[in-house]
RNA sequence: GGGCAGGUGGUAGAGUGGUCAAUUACACGACGCUGUAGACGUCGCGCCUUCGGGCUACGGGGGUUCGAAUCCCUCCCUGCCCA
């Protein structure tokens, strides 16, 4: 086993859990927060910032890192650890959201929690979208065009593998496909029972035990499949598994996916949530049983100037911030908030200076790690 | 005093007889962002509106024309050059 994890604490009240996941570059205490580096780095802050700020992990992209610089330059480099500087524990996401998010989600408009229902759009608009499709699924894998030079690529089960396992991540994902919310029960069983079959050849083909592989659940939002899926993937040899695809149309959606999928995954191995990390969605998911989350929210959110608070967010760019001599929040121990005005910071973003998106990111980390550490020491 | 070039919305700067309330950018205002095609995107930005439209506008005034930001006259102002 590449990676080991110890279950510390279970909650009375709920499935929530407390762990600690040990690698080979260090532990991770769950529950946690990983912060998106997609092109090996947290846009904007360098490792040593986002030591101090208390990651303990973060999760780079297969997709784009196999593009560019190309996962053999990576593993030329000495593994991505080495190649950006970070010894702490890495995650790498299998390319399997890309399908989604350069095929699917640009043809529905939307992102992994629908926001609009079809029916209200232009045909035209969609006709064209359709035919500037990037990515086209079958079963052998992706056919999918680069988004940074239009090149043709192929993406199978085993090309991931091969990709993860030269960047040299700690933990890694099966290649799965992610549904979009726009897909009916018949496309999604589809390609859930496309993704069991990829999940087997995933892990036929990962050979490097250095490295813990993730499982990933599937099935959209609905029960049936989501069980199905929970039961498949929970019952193969994975080090860990993840819940990924359509979380649905409404919040309470995503809330049932959990439901539905969590009592089928073994008790006894970290579960992951992928791609969520609103605050709210955090504390509820964690009660469900989840372990992990990656989200890359606090940093867009933080780099488009608006700042996770208690209470919601603080978008520092608005104008009654100009004169405000308050850190974004007076409670918070991070070196922003330690060191700057609202009103500076609303400078920086209004002068478009770089700072501004430097130290809103960092805000916005050190939020999700107290958030997280709180939320360890709650239950 | 003479010559030349100009004066357009918060700013810069297009337009040079009708399709112009006026391209575009910036500024400004608001909103959005959930395994990152995102330090990005969307919307608004003369006044009024029952959202159909109405009204006032391109330095001021006058004129030509069915019609002027666009052509003519005049005045004012700005910049550059010469004295």
């Amino acid at each position: 086993m590449a990676i080991k994890f110890r279950i510390t604490k279970k909650s009375k009240s709920s499935h929530a859990r407390v762990g600690v996941i040990e690698t080979e570059h260090g532990v991770i205490n769950t529950p946690a927060f990983v912060p998106v580096g997609t092109q090996a780095t947290v846009k904007g802050i360098t490792v040593e910032q986002l030591k101090n700020i208390g990651s303990e992990s973060l999760l780079c992209n297969t997709y784009h890192l196999y593009l560019r610089p190309g996962d053999k330059i990576v593993k030329k480099m000495g593994g991505l650890h080495k190649f950006m500087n970070w010894d702490r524990p890495i995650w790498t996401d299998s390319g399997g959201f890309q399908v989604f998010s350069l095929g699917a989600a640009l043809e529905h408009g939307v992102g992994k929690i629908a926001s609009i229902f079809p029916g209200h759009k232009d045909l035209g608009e969609t006709e064209r979208v359709i035919k500037e499709k990037f990515a086209r699924v079958t079963e052998d894998g992706v056919e999918f065009k680069s988004h940074l030079d239009g090149s043709q690529h192929f993406f199978t089960p085993e090309k991931s593998m091969g990709i993860q396992n030269n960047l040299g991540a700690d933990i890694i994902f099966a290649f799965d496909e992610c549904t979009s919310p726009m897909h009916d029960i018949k496309y999604t069983q589809e390609s859930m029972d496309r993704t069991h079959r990829w999940a087997k050849r995933s892990l036929a083909s990962h050979k490097n035990s250095r490295q813990a592989l993730f499982g990933i659940v599937q099935g959209g939002a609905y029960k049936d499949l989501r069980e199905t899926s929970a039961k498949f993937i929970g019952n193969m040899d994975f080090s860990g598994f993840g819940i990924g695809g359509s979380l649905g149309k409404p919040k309470r959606d995503m809330y049932n996916v959990l439901e539905w999928s969590i009592p089928h995954l073994p008790e006894e191995k970290p579960r992951h949530l992928l791609g969520i990390g609103s605050p709210e969605d955090i504390l509820k998911c964690v009660k469900m049983g989840v372990d992990t989350f990656d989200c890359v929210m606090p940093t867009r959110l933080g780099r488009n100037g608006s700042a996770l608070v208690a209470r919601g967010r603080l978008d520092v760019r608005l104008s009654k911030h100009l004169k405000d001599k308050n850190p974004i929040d007076k409670k918070c121990g991070c070196y922003t908030c330690q060191n700057y005005s609202r009103a500076y910071l609303c400078h920086l973003f209004r002068a478009h200076e770089m700072l501004g998106p430097i130290l809103m990111t960092m805000h916005n980390l050190y939020f999700m790690e107290n958030l997280l550490k709180k939320i360890r020491e709650s239950i």
